[in-house]
DNA sequence: CTGAAAGCGCTAACAG
DNA sequence: CTGTTAGCGCTTTCAG
């Protein structure tokens, strides 16, 4: 190899490319020519097996999240951990796991096939990373619904509280009456978002029951929206209206559909209906009138937990719980 | 290790493991159970460096595209190749290709770390992936615009024909004069998709000048839409009209801006303008009227591109070009 | 500061 | 059919 080209030892050869330890200045720069000279390229495979370590980090995305690859939330966040680990010699394994054999991820993982593991799942059934818990670093993206993964290293952000925030901005620009879809509640988004309408809306004796559910399709949203328009018609008189005058949705593709929904029943947002939605996802801005949403930042969330884990790999301490701050993005529908 | 267990060689593991040769059935079976008594997991970057094989195959994705990563063609084709690649052992190593420094991604390439590579980009500029050609199976996704490529392998649609078909459909339907937004004039989808409309009105004499670019994104095809019908004003009476009855987009998201822009001009499709995109994203269904466009199978693209790596890798000999084919969906707006 | 030596865990001829 | 013998290319004590 280069020893011979440089004119020292492997060992030698070894210190210089990997920045360790004290070399001879001229040592170093032999060997730097003959790297050079030579093309040389460690190979990281040898260098994993001697150093036990993989420079791998694996991106783990439940199948059933896969189909909703197109999701908007999920790219910005590959982006995020993609950006984060630019700067390191990290690279990304991404991991489609098949729900119906998770052995086969569990294996994988135990493998030593990489230093540790990046878990995007908006669901919960997952009990497949169980057990693997102390074995390898883990940094999960959302709080985990599961009991035994609570304790585990997560970066979310704080649903509940935005959901409240935002239910309050709607009370506080003068509506009476804010209804409320939500997502499904085998998630973690899905029931904190739901609990921080509730929150608010029970802080002022308002009423619970205006909540229907949708499955954070555009779609759904549509239907929840009929849904609500149906069960709650206008009170008193028989205008038009609705028997309420503002909607937080649990995110932005359903309130895209709420809102075109309302459209087809004749209520125009805001005017008659104010709109509030979640995520900021890339066509939040691009409806008409331009959606007032909560901005979650997917690709901070991202190169949140890709830092976190590059911590934990590296066998700092940090927090089982990360934080990352929303943001009431106004625009034309509240 | 299992060799003691099981009380062979661990040779014999070995092939038991990966199904080797023939063994004895007894020693298969005392090795199976050593295995399933020890929690045996075979370690990946020992086997590599042995074998001098990885086991990976990189997806690569310049940054610009993983800007784009939100673009609803590329997670659909991630889709796939994770698809493909669950009925196999190689595993996805996600690489998003930094464009200032390529030689990082070269490297990576080079240094023993991925059997094969995959290769997703829209753009051209790219030369990083010149001279590792014979080092490593590479297949594009999309036809190289560089000519130094054009030997290589890749999948794609035909564009081109798509296209044209596309436009005669609407010359077919009655409508006079098809205009286009064409997309940026250097990508190979850009490129061609302009040909093919081209190719459909020379071929009836029409007008080659009704074409305006756009970026693929949503605002630009707005843009465009209005300059086609700034410069292209109804011909002879002064009515509302456009200078064109027809439009050919070259994709989904910028056919989406340009029906905005046309009804804001009080044009509706498909009364007044029959428009067809290009792609079939996951939002042309939802938008209203429907979109009709050609359907691009980005899943399809994925597990083809796949394959074709896959078939390789295990040096077998492959077509350089694969074209999948389209299809026109009929929906509302032609 | 630097060589030498000893593996990392597995596969791959090669004999038997 | 199976054990033996060598490494794969690099890191890492351990002396010096």
């Amino acid at each position: 190899m280069v020893a011979a080209e440089a004119g020292v030892s492997r060992a030698t050869v070894s210190r210089v490319v990997n920045g360790h330890a004290s070399v001879a200045p001229e040592a170093v720069a032999a060997v730097h020519a003959a790297v050079a000279r030579l093309n040389y390229v460690p190979n990281r495979v040898a260098r994993s097996l001697a150093s036990r370590r993989t420079d791998v980090i694996a991106l783990i995305v439940p199948e059933s999240t896969s189909t909703v690859f197109a999701d908007p939330f999920f790219a910005p966040v590959v982006r995020g951990v993609a950006r984060a680990l630019a700067e390191t010699d990290f690279t990304l394994n991404l991991l489609v796991a098949s729900e119906t054999r998770p052995e086969k991820t569990r294996r994988y993982l135990l493998g030593g096939n990489v230093d540790g593991a990046l878990v995007v799942s908006h669901h919960s059934g997952d009990h497949s990373y169980l057990g693997l818990g102390d074995a390898l670093p883990i940094v999960f993206g959302g709080r985990p619904l599961n009991p035994e993964l609570e304790s585990r290293h997560y970066v979310d952000v704080d649903n509940r509280h935005a959901a409240r925030s935002a239910t309050e901005y709607l009370l506080g620009s003068g509506r009476r009456r804010v209804a409320t879809i939500a997502g499904p509640q085998d998630m973690p988004a899905g029931i904190d978002r739901l609990a921080g309408w509730r929150d608010a809306i029970e802080a002022v004796g308002g009423d619970v029951s205006l909540a229907e559910h949708g499955a954070f399709t555009q779609q759904s949203g549509a239907e929840a929206a009929i849904r609500l328009l149906d069960q709650h018609p206008a009170s008193g008189t028989g205008s038009t209206g609705a028997g309420f005058d503002a909607l937080f949705v649990a995110n932005d593709q359903m309130a895209a559909g709420a809102i075109q929904a309302l459209r087809m029943r004749g209520l125009a947002s805001p005017t008659d209906i104010a709109v509030v939605g979640f995520d900021d996802d890339a066509f939040a801005a691009t409806l008409d009138p331009p959606l007032t949403t909560v901005r979650q930042p997917a690709t901070e969330l991202g190169v949140s937990m890709t830092e976190l884990l590059v911590r934990l790999i590296s066998g700092e301490e940090a927090p089982h719980r990360t934080i990352i701050p929303t943001e009431l993005v106004r625009r034309g529908t509240a």
